[in-house]
DNA sequence: GCCAAAATATGAAATATTTCATCCTTTTCG
DNA sequence: CGAAAAGGATGAAATATTTCATATTTTGGC
């Protein structure tokens, strides 16, 4: 398997394993992972099944889904490099959300009974790979006051912002979402996702292309995510 | 100090403990506690404080509050016997949220100190705890879910209905929130919480008295939480 | 028991949001 | 390539929600 040989010298996942796992842990865990490619759009990990992997993402994006009753709500996203599947993991195995791919995604799936053997044997490692619990944590957190505290406006712009700082890191890049989905985000209908983006577009706030857009006046956006 | 003596023979923590630490451990972790009462509308942990505690509650319920410019957000309840504290001890030590008594607690503040080494040295521990924290992420993600899904009117029956079977286990319970907390809880204005209440009432979905409900018809109830 | 403050209640007007019907544009796929 | 599907856009009507003004009731402290 060429592919990951070439990637396994410069994972960043093995970086953080050299510091806290002996040699022998952590070729326990090279022999059990296996690189795999995620097509845009397919589940990575899925609601309601009991899982056996968690998943080292190397590249790309991807949204965490809850599913109820057919309708979709997006939690979050998440891009590489970053672990998936540790807050499925500790809820007994259990997935109570779907980590689904927004652009084609490459990682190491990694086999659970390994993960968790290192993890109770590795206080250290268990720490570390707790912090990125933590941070899908407070992520999510965000969105949830922003859900409770914003008018939809308040919302979407929280959702550029989020996008620009935590996603692309450049005030210009191309949405990932459909409207749709950045009305699953949101908590609102698409049509209010359209109007309110045409709206910033309007005010000069953002410049909008289709899916291109510019964040070119930063404060006035951090305004409306305050204000409402 | 007498309280704690008594206390500390059936204390539950101590129960966890004694499965999971050595001997030597746990007369650490004891030796660092302290009893403590916490009135009602205390705050146990401070939002953006640096916390060197954690409290393990004994008896009584708290309210998880997340502050944004003056107004107060419910992220969700919590009641003894739990673990307040874990979440943000991940987050480098700084509350994220205040936890704050919504009647009159006990429980026994825990140095942090003790409690790190003790979690490092002990994964088994860890994993305990970590449990404890998942149930309340998992918690919050449900008041998000609903938050991000429903109406105001769906919103409030996900309130009455997780009172009910997560706080007290019981159809019939005094409402611990005033109409206000109820609000910042569904993330909507106090007069709909108002309205909203008097209408389950006059529907015949609940019976309610000022703080006292019953709730009469919890398949509508359930109902009206997947329908909006 | 009394007072002040907080909580609860009520309705009308203003605002925000969804729903629905319709149309245009872009993407996907045989 | 061309048809079908998906995404995006638009405006009007229906609905949900907030805001505000005001009144009543309950609670806590003295």
């Amino acid at each position: 398997m060429p592919l990951k040989t070439t990637h396994c010298n410069s994972c960043l996942f093995k970086a953080i394993c050299d510091r806290t796992l002996g040699k022998e842990d952590f070729d326990d865990l090279y022999r059990s992972t296996s690189f795999q490619t995620f097509r845009k759009g397919e589940i990575i990990l899925r609601q309601h099944m009991k899982m056996s992997n968690l998943v080292f993402l190397h590249t790309g994006i991807v949204k965490f889904c809850y599913n109820n009753f057919g309708k979709d709500i997006i939690l979050t996203l998440d891009k590489a490099p970053t672990l998936l599947g540790l807050a499925n993991y500790l809820n007994n195995n259990m997935n109570f959300f779907s980590i689904i791919a927004i652009e084609d995604c490459e990682g190491c799936v990694i086999d659970e009974d390994v993960f968790k053997r290192i993890l109770t044997n590795n206080p250290a490692f268990a720490l570390k790979a707790l912090n990125s619990f933590t941070n899908m944590f407070r992520q999510s957190m965000q969105s949830f006051i922003s859900l409770s505290y914003n008018q939809v406006q308040g919302r979407i712009a929280n959702i550029l912002l989020f996008l620009s700082k935590h996603i692309y890191e450049n005030p210009v890049f191309r949405l990932p979402l459909t409207r749709k989905e950045i009305a699953q985000f949101a908590g609102c209908s698409t049509e209010n996702v359209i109007n309110t983006l045409r709206k910033f577009n309007h005010d000069g706030i953002i410049r909008l292309n289709g899916k291109e857009v510019e964040l070119t006046n930063e404060e006035e956006l951090l305004l409306i995510c305050r204000m409402g």
